[in-house]
DNA sequence: GTGATTGCAAAGCGTTTGCACCGTA
DNA sequence: TACGGTGCAAACGCTTTGCAATCAC
């Protein structure tokens, strides 16, 4: 599941930002990295504290408003809520997501340069950002249930 | 603001569903369907308010539920939350969102076809729905921050 | 008249904050 | 050693629920 797991790039990243590295960190940025479906903040707790048994859910709030700063993870919107995260994939990709297990695939993003291209102005509006996102099915749970 | 408000078909709508028309609820229904703006529940509780001053928040909570289950309304998902509303637009559009005044400009979904295209399987998944959502600063605040 | 709808108050839930102790750099 | 990080408990804000009174049909 793990195959290039990035957990080393983000301490480096924390550090470089001049986080300290603790064992609750570390904790977190092993649990968020490693995983391809989208975690609550809860279930991250609940994974992490197999490695560090005296994490408190706090620090999971807060070493996630900071990775999600760095751009490391970004949070999921979906029909339930908005309370989930995934691994920022390098690039510009959007995350497909499984609305059965929560699996995350990213999809490339190039055919969306419509959207800012030239200057970026489109019925008057001067365009910043935009969010993408899919729901589907995965090959998994398809087969699973069918 | 309201050259062809759906008020009235909304309200139609509502009625044909089994739900009963009530002060409150047009008053909701009013603010809403007039609205060129994301409003939170608690801004159209405010404005509500004005047509009918003894209306509660919860009626506000309840019938903005009733609005989205008939599709009349759709949840806007920004950085800061995904608390907030907008009429729904016929056919395939997304929101483009001004980041400064929450103005609603919707574009044509058109070029995104290719996601639910053909059988909608991509990376082994059955694609089912999409969310697309675009942030800019609209012609008005432009023109005034500038 | 009957049953859906309402508003109030209270409960619920996820998230944030205050603070004293701890541990990294 | 200094100060960022931690966990606990409490506070917080938004949303939902219980319930008796009200109102549309």
């Amino acid at each position: 599941m793990s195959s290039d797991s990035p957990i080393q790039n983000w301490l480096d990243c924390l550090q470089e930002n001049g986080y300290r590295l603790t064992t609750p960190r570390q904790a977190v940025v092993e649990i968020i990295a490693s995983s391809q479906r989208v975690l609550s903040p809860f279930e991250v707790f609940e994974l992490a504290r197999t490695r560090c048994p005296r994490l408190g859910l706090v620090t999971v709030y807060r070493t996630v408003e900071k990775l999600e700063e760095l751009g490391l993870i970004q949070r999921v919107h979906q029909p339930s809520g908005c309370h989930s995260f995934i691994a920022t994939a390098p690039g510009h990709q959007h995350p497909l997501i499984c609305q059965s297990c929560g699996h995350v695939q990213f999809i490339s993003g190039e055919k969306l340069d419509w959207l800012t291209e030239g200057s970026g102005i489109e019925y008057g509006y001067r365009i910043q950002d935009h969010w993408l996102q899919v729901f589907g099915i995965c090959e998994e749970c398809l087969q699973n249930n069918k």
